[in-house]
DNA sequence: GTTCCGCATGAATCGATAG
DNA sequence: ACTATCGATTCATGCGGAA
């Protein structure tokens, strides 16, 4: 099956206005802060951003399938020296719309901006909002499973050279069964807290965050073919992500500059569609 | 000067009534969590518990120096598949007490409880919200720096426990060789996001923090002789803390259990009040 | 004296079963 | 229907005994 990739300039607001009910499986996204990005959205001052958004999450509550998720990447500033409170406002009206706050991830950014303050130390987190229709939502979490903590190592390594020799002397092949079971072994589930560097490579535009972030989600959320969007798509992460691990995406961005340089991105991309080498744990 | 560590047996919304206008400098609690402890605190129901502790956090605000800090350690539970909303709501409830809400630190806690649910992974972390009643108050950075790079920052925390008695009991005049070491490294300033591991069970009583926590914010937000107040001090870590390191301390506990056994426990420690060992980077 | 391994145990959460 | 209790699940950690 083809992959598709659709992307809109326009106004979140009114876009998503044109999409049919329940038709998708998650969606991802990092709105503009308050005040963050004033140059290119102009910037929604803290007091109003809940009024802002409130609109749009009404349109994403129609739009997602009853078992999909939503993420929302956000991070409260720092307003007068305090923490703004439009993140904890905004869950709450959110939840009056009829979404469940089903979960708060932790992503810990190891490289956090640089900077010292007299009252104040470097932020190196945010949140990652985890909200649902209904309590039974689609989640594959074999496909985000990690090796187990450097203690294991030590412990089994013992017994699994014994376990080995064993077994390529019987076998010949490499693994054996005992082997393989190991392996499955080794690996756990994750917990609520990702650690992840920001990224700081990108030459031209720095997105808000790093491929790693939205490929999780998507692999935790998703199946190949299932349907992604990001209604804030920016430099397009979410999309570039979604495609190459053969999701359907949609992008929305008020910005022409972004939506020009996300088609462009995509049309290269393209050429990397039906590549094998995509890893991933789900059927 | 002699470090005073005054115990109180009752319920803190009463017993705090008699303590005078701005007189402490740091508040560290972990209040027993919402259906939490039921056997030994009662339990308190989530949709009272804003209700509940309000009472107590108005008369903290009273208590508290105006350049001083409350530090409050929190986790809302799930209830019913949906994250709780009553930290949110009482962050709200606060600011309207007059409460500035500085600042979330994350206690990202390495082992958490293991466990395995079909729509959710283990918990990991919780909040570390700090209060304040000023925009400017006191806090000694310089105690909290940390050696370059992720590997001291898991050896410093670990280091409290083990690596510590082992190397005093060696040399006697406090920090081994290796410690010496990380302490000529250079330092940086540490993020919000503190990196400890939940302690085990200790023989008889377990903590609900490690000590290492209560220590980060003691060093992060007071000086020697300062004054901190745990109101909910159960086992009396940030009471055992607050003396090791030369803090007076107020612990207040409705369960004559823990009273009595906090007693018991100060007694002991009283014989190292003035113990040259204790690290600190405050003058 | 080290290092290594066995074991118990947590601020948990879900789903089923019972009153 | 709605609440209360119980078993199953799972992994990092410290302690204690053994090699």
């Amino acid at each position: 099956m083809e992959i598709k990739t659709d992307l809109y300039l326009g106004d979140s607001k009114e876009v998503l206005k044109q999409f049919p009910d329940n038709s998708v499986d998650l969606i991802f996204t990092s709105p503009p802060y308050a005040d963050q990005r004033k140059k290119t959205y102009g910037g929604i001052s803290p007091e109003k951003y809940v009024e802002w958004f409130l609109p749009i999450s009404e349109q994403l509550f129609r739009i997602l399938k009853p078992d999909g998720t939503f993420v929302l990447n956000i991070k409260e500033k720092v307003v007068n020296g305090e923490r703004s409170t439009y993140v904890l406002e905004l869950i709450l009206e959110m939840r009056k719309q009829g979404w469940l706050w089903t979960e708060e991830f932790i992503w810990h950014k190891k490289n956090s901006y640089p900077g010292k303050w007299p009252n104040r130390f470097r932020d190196s987190w945010e949140r990652l909002l985890q909200f649902n229709k209904s309590r039974k939502f689609n989640m594959y979490q074999e496909a985000v499973m990690v090796p187990r903590g450097d203690w294991a190592q030590k412990r089994l390594s013992k017994l699994s050279e014994t376990d080995r020799k064993r077994d390529e002397s019987k076998v010949g092949s490499g693994f054996g069964k005992n082997i393989s079971n190991w392996l499955n072994r080794e690996k756990v589930y994750p917990t609520n807290v990702l650690h992840m560097a920001t990224e700081c490579n990108n030459k031209n535009h720095s997105a808000a965050f790093p491929e790693s972030l939205p490929e999780w989600f998507i692999k935790l959320f998703t199946k190949p073919n299932d349907v992604v969007l990001d209604p804030f798509m920016g430099s397009g992460t979410t999309n570039v992500v979604a495609n190459k691990m053969h999701r359907n995406s949609i992008g929305i961005d008020i910005l022409p500059e972004y939506y020009h340089m996300v088609r462009q991105k995509m049309a290269v991309t393209d050429y990397v569609l039906f590549d094998p080498l995509v890893e991933d744990g789900n059927a």
